[in-house]
DNA sequence: CGACTAACCTAATATGGATTAGGTATATCT
DNA sequence: AGATATACCTAATCCATATTAGGTTAGTCG
């Protein structure tokens, strides 16, 4: 097996890739540069040529992979339509990032790491998601409680979307058989339904 | 600080409260030995009279406290009343087990852990509670399809309902000042009602 | 009171894994 | 082709931490 060289470009891609997986797999802490470097098809020292430490590396990894589904939602958001014509259309999007990118999903949705800071980073990356993300929702139609507890009541409701897709998501990885439309459908009926009569009014 | 001596069964508690916070916070791989030690007031080796290692005590935790969120559901729900009446009461009874167990939601809703063997561990509890609670979801509704597709959408809309709640607990966490009667009207205005349209039927 | 059990301690030990030191050699550009 | 830059390597270093060895004393029971 001839080791190749390679351009700087394309070594930090083939690591990205590699530490990506390994991450998915194994979590922050339990991911060891060993394993990364023989996923890479390089020995250890050779991250820092291109990367400063494994800390900065996950988290280029967390905030790349995170955009990419931000994108996802807001490419499919608009406030021009209504949320019952776009939401359907992002979650079926959502699914499909899933499923062509299945270990960036299972590194974003699965590792809450332990490590003080990776955590601290990686929700302060979900605050950002959220909070660029909360004011395409509807509003709150309630109509006896003040702003300040609609916006509380609108982020758990994100939350609770959020959780749910993410579960999904995790299921699915467990479970690929599944064709995406099924888990799409499903999601739809038991997700959206309730948050439909909920913000849409109870009819 | 007179460190006195307690019965085994006393120091085993200890240590297994301890421990529980100490892996609520930082994880399997981020606990270490020493922290939990520390926490429980004693040094590292006295571990090993009362637990044979660290994998061990994670396991006996995780499956002790899993076994009382089981009974949670398993005391409100049943088959004699239907789900619109004891689900509201079990999402209740839920939340109150959360508010009043905070360590153990935390260790058991963040820690996906990173080791091989505990995360095989962890999803095979998890299976079993699923398993066991499966049966008291009311049965789909579905014209069209085999029943085992209509067990993958009972499996399914489960892990919303499963990953939703953990979700919004964790949220919760975060957020202590939310009063409980919020967050669980959230999670109803949510959740359930789509839960209910879904299974109840579209009207 | 004397013997025994077991709860607790102070050191080792040992291993794994992040990071650094200090080269070697391959591609590219003149 | 010769010089330069840099992708890559082998071999230390160094630290955290799980686990063991081997005692020491506090309770308990005859």
């Amino acid at each position: 097996m001839p080791r190749k060289r390679m351009t700087a470009a394309g070594r930090r891609e083939v690591i990205e890739q590699a530490a990506t997986r390994v991450f998915a797999e194994l979590g922050y802490r339990g991911a060891s540069f060993e394993a990364i470097a023989r996923e890479s098809g390089v020995t250890p020292p050779v991250f820092y040529d291109h990367f400063s430490s494994k800390r900065e590396l996950h988290q280029r990894l967390i905030a790349r992979h995170y955009a990419e589904l931000r994108d996802v939602w807001s490419r499919n958001a608009t406030t021009d339509e209504p949320t019952s014509t776009w939401m359907p259309r992002a979650i079926e999007a959502w699914f499909a990032y899933v499923e062509s990118h299945p270990y960036a999903g299972r590194m974003l949705f699965r590792d809450t790491t332990g490590d003080p800071q990776i955590e601290a980073a990686h929700r302060e990356i979900q605050r950002q998601s959220r909070a660029s993300l909360l004011p395409l929702m509807p509003a709150t139609p309630s109509a006896h409680t003040s702003t300040a507890e609609d916006d509380l009541i609108a982020e758990m409701a994100w939350e609770v979307l959020r959780a749910a897709l993410q579960g999904l998501a995790l299921w699915w990885y467990e479970h690929p058989d599944v064709p995406r439309e099924h888990v799409v459908a499903t999601a739809m009926n038991t997700i959206w339904i309730g948050f439909d009569r909920f913000f849409g009014g109870k009819e």
